[in-house]
DNA sequence: AGTGAGCGA
């Protein structure tokens, strides 16, 4: 009995299979699109995104890492909210372009409590929030 | 999950 359901199941999802190989329509070379939120490198910030922190690592001592390279006016290892755990990543924002950069040359691929970390430019931050019926918009806005 | 790439109240 249930070998006959198993192999009507099989039946029904098993056949017609192996016989997409046809030329479908969509063979859209990867032509270089300007897509808004692309993996690679964001253009040059004051804000940092710093990846492959050690779980160990907490704001504080990221920001005194990174301030060896320039004057840091913000930094924040990402946490989860019920948890309080850090994700292993964070953000540092310099006051100035330039610090920003000394701060990346400085610091990516360095060690910071025993992990590599990984500096580089942040992307821009979520999308705005519409603020239209709601007067309660996050106290920090950096 | 203290699991290892990632883009945050």
């Amino acid at each position: 009995m249930a070998l006959t359901l198993r192999a009507a199941a099989a039946a029904a999802a098993g056949p017609t299979r192996g016989l997409r190989r046809l030329f479908s329509t969509s063979f859209i070379p990867p032509m270089n699109s300007p897509a808004p939120q692309a993996r690679e490198k964001a253009e040059p910030s004051t804000n940092l995104f710093v990846s492959g922190l050690s779980k160990r690592t907490t704001s504080e001592k990221l920001q005194e890492a990174f301030s060896q390279f320039g004057e840091v006016v913000h930094a924040r290892v990402v946490t989860d909210r019920v948890s309080g755990y850090s994700k292993g990543f964070g953000f540092v924002r310099y006051a100035t372009l330039e610090d920003a950069g000394k701060g990346i040359e400085g610091m990516d691929g360095k060690f910071l409590d025993g992990w590599v970390i990984f500096a580089e430019y942040a992307r821009p931050r979520q999308p705005p929030p519409p603020l239209e019926n709601n007067m309660s918009p996050p106290y920090s806005r950096y």
